[in-house]
Formats: structure tokens, C-alpha cells, sequence
DNA sequence: CATTTGTATTATAATAAATAATACATAAAA
DNA sequence: TTTTATGTATTATTTATTATAATACAAATG
């Protein structure tokens, strides 16, 4: 899987790699029980600190995506539940985005367009 | 119209404040022309510092949110357009949440009722 | 002229982000 | 058993961000 940072954003570079990882697994370009590249190497082929890929993984692992092995290194997670825990949260963060995208003159019908646009993307399955 | 920050979030201060105030605005609660708090007041109100409410707005008056005169203070923009500068931000964001939903067991038909439920409560018309 | 507006400036403190260099625990592999 | 590769913990340093603070300034209204 391709993972690109862009150094001059805003964006923590431990945060851009959480999303791309999360959008990989999301569509598939990860799959389950795939491993990742362990974070010497990752840090390697990125040019960055060993400390960021841990910090990246570590989040990860605490928000259920990966499984973590001291040998084996990091897995996609085979399956994740506790929908309900996070519904608050994504509640918040689509009702910025709606706000935002309201504003701007996107309506509903244009947003659900896009929405089943990115979903055909999303080939992850429980 | 009420605002309410929370001190022990990792969201700054200041884009809570202005992520409030562009909801405000979709949901009609802020109404286009009305005139926002000056930012001594508001910093009053909420008990912050006055150039952290002034760092909120500048970023509002950047984003073409709200519009600032010197001395008429800072009022909502009658109408924003650029929908495709921020087209393609709105569909990273998108893609994100979407993603995250998808891994926890949000399908997409649950999805688009909650994008329904919330577009229901904005209000904000072109 | 006086007042109120956003804003610019400068300083300081606290926190976060990224890098760096090691070291450690673990467990598979040789 | 020894070696090796894994994530992780630790400590330090640098840089950037965040928030506060105290002023001062430009502009425009009354």
C-alpha cells in the first residue's frame, strides 16, 4: 500500500498515516489479518522517525483498527464492533461537515451523491 | 445563541469557537447579516483571552463565513459561492468518516439516514 | 473629539509534535 | 541456547502551536 505524507501540512504526520491506514483497510487495500510493515521499515521508506509510525500504530491498535504482536508486528484487526461507542462522535464530526458543505452550497441531494460515490469505493465487509 | 467550550479537549479553543459558529450559521440560528458578539464581549463571556476569540474570527473572515468593518464588527456573509474550492477537501473529510463508519459496522443505508437527520435541522438557504 | 471596533505587536508560559539515540521485553528463528 | 527482529519505553532536544497578557494602533461612528 502507498502511503504519502505531506510534510508541510497541517496535519500531524502520526495522524496523516492513521487515516491512510484506515481508509486502506476501509477499501479493502488492506485487508484483514494483513500485516503491516513494521514501523522500522515503514519509517525507513517514509523518511521519518521511528517514534512517529509507533505513535501512529499506537493509536491504531488503541482505537481497535490493528492487532498488535511483540513478534509478529502489527495486523489489520480481523473485526471490530462497538458501533455505539463511536455514534456520538461521527454524529459530531458529519454534522461540521454537513454545516460546512450546507454553506457552500452543496445540498442534500449533491451530498448523498457523494456519499455513494466514496461508499462504492469501501469493499470492507463484516 | 449559546456557546459552550470544553477546556479538556484537544480541539483548540479557537476553531471550537469557530465550528460552532459556521453550525450556528447552517442551522439558521445565526441568520445572515446579524452581527456577532464583539470579540471583547464574547472573550468576556466565555471567559477567555480576547485574541483567541479574534484568531476564531479572522479564521471565519478567511473561510468567507462572516464578513469584518472596522467598526460594524463582524456580521454573517449574506452568501458564500467557491462550492468547488472546497469540493475537494469536503470529499477527503468525507471519505474519512465514511471510512471509519464503514469499519465499525455502519452500512451505508444507516448512513444516509443520519446525513438525512442532520441536514433536516439546517436551515440555511442560498 | 471621544468611543468602540477589529487588529497588530510583543512577550511569556504551557503543551504538542517530531526527531534522536538507546535500551528493553518478547518470541520466533537459527 | 543463541540470535534476531518485533513493538515499546525512556530520555532529551528542538520546533511549532496554543493560550494568555498587556498594550497600542487604524478606522469609523456618533
Amino acid at each position: 500500500m502507498v502511503i504519502t505524507l505531506q510534510l508541510d501540512s497541517e496535519t500531524p504526520l502520526y495522524e496523516q498515516l492513521r487515516n491512510q491506514i484506515v481508509i486502506g483497510i476501509a477499501t479493502g487495500r488492506l485487508e484483514a489479518q494483513e500485516r503491516l510493515p513494521t514501523v522500522r521499515q515503514l519509517a525507513g521508506d517514509l523518511g521519518i522517525n521511528t517514534m512517529t509510525v509507533n505513535k501512529a500504530y499506537a493509536l491504531l491498535k488503541q482505537e481497535g483498527y490493528i492487532v498488535i504482536d511483540r513478534r509478529h508486528g502489527a495486523k489489520v484487526s480481523p473485526r471490530t464492533q462497538n458501533a455505539d461507542v463511536h455514534a456520538q462522535q461521527l454524529e459530531e464530526q458529519l454534522q461540521l461537515i454537513i454545516a460546512q458543505a450546507t454553506i457552500r452550497g452543496v445540498d442534500q441531494s449533491a451530498f448523498q451523491s457523494l456519499c455513494s460515490r466514496i461508499f462504492s469505493k469501501m469493499t470492507y465487509q463484516h
